[in-house]
DNA sequence: ACTATGCCTACTACTATAATAGGAATAGTA
DNA sequence: TACTATTCCTATTATAGTAGTAGGCATAGT
């Protein structure tokens, strides 16, 4: 169970975002190289990004890529379900129907238990909520 | 982010035989018959499940597989590391040397909160567990 | 007009997955 | 001893997804 390049990539460029939210519009080829990504790469996730809402882009010069919402407002599931999806480990957990042994499936309730605590985390934290421990982390190593 | 269908036949494998512990080698071909899993597959899982020590093999006419240990020493990780490895999300959360932004990385946090998440159901569940659990609601049903 | 950006599409090398297949080695049993 | 049921070992394969690379069009600022 690994993430994929993608999601990870994903989440690196929104969290650039945020961070840099209230400031205009972020470019790609400026994350893709804070970040060491492929640039071409990285306009492929930024379009999927793009595509389901969570963020806007400005074309042409000065352009680039904003946070549909303040980082307040995005969950890291928002980030995650994009190339992740919904379902974090077995289709029959979200959909019954998937499996005719679902409702006897003893796996399956442990399949759900460890969902429940992946989407608990990603849902319960917000873009900004990272950026402030990552901010106290920091002033630790200053003191 | 999904199981491989290895990990899940593997955990369901796992816990036929926890079910039938105490009564002797149970065979591949019983387990994949009850869970509708190709045995030429099966038994590619059961020696590698075999090769982590984390079942025995009787060879020959009836023969087939034990759990190594009574099932309530056995947690789910055990049989979940067999084929996701102890990694969930991503290398550098275990190693901090994979990358050399890792000390700085905010997502890294991120997929360390997510990574604990699903290790702690994981190891804080035995095989037993499960299957109390199962055996629980099953009578449940019958009130 | 020039340039910097996002946007769109196609292509590709590589790897892992989920099997299928055949047969050798072993152990119980008639 | 022969027979049979099992594990064990190795090879092969079809398919899909991943992680890019590549080229050029559309748009907006200067």
């Amino acid at each position: 169970m690994k993430l994929s390049t993608r999601t990870r990539y994903a989440m690196r460029a929104v969290l650039e975002l945020a961070n840099n939210y209230g400031n205009g519009p972020l470019q790609t080829r400026i994350i893709a190289r804070n970040q060491d990504i492929s640039t071409k790469y990285l306009e492929q996730i930024m379009a999927a990004l793009k595509s389901t809402g969570l963020i806007r882009s400005q074309r042409g010069a000065k352009g680039g890529y904003i946070l549909a919402n303040p980082p307040e407002k995005i969950k890291l599931s928002d980030v995650f379900d994009v190339f992740e999806g919904p379902v974090v480990t077995v289709e029959c957990v979200a959909d019954e129907k998937y499996c005719k042994r679902a409702p006897d499936c003893i796996a399956r309730q442990v399949w759900s238990e460890v969902q429940r605590a992946v989407r608990n985390v990603l849902q319960s934290t917000t873009l900004q909520d990272v950026i402030d421990k990552a901010k106290v982390t920091k002033s630790d190593y200053q003191i």
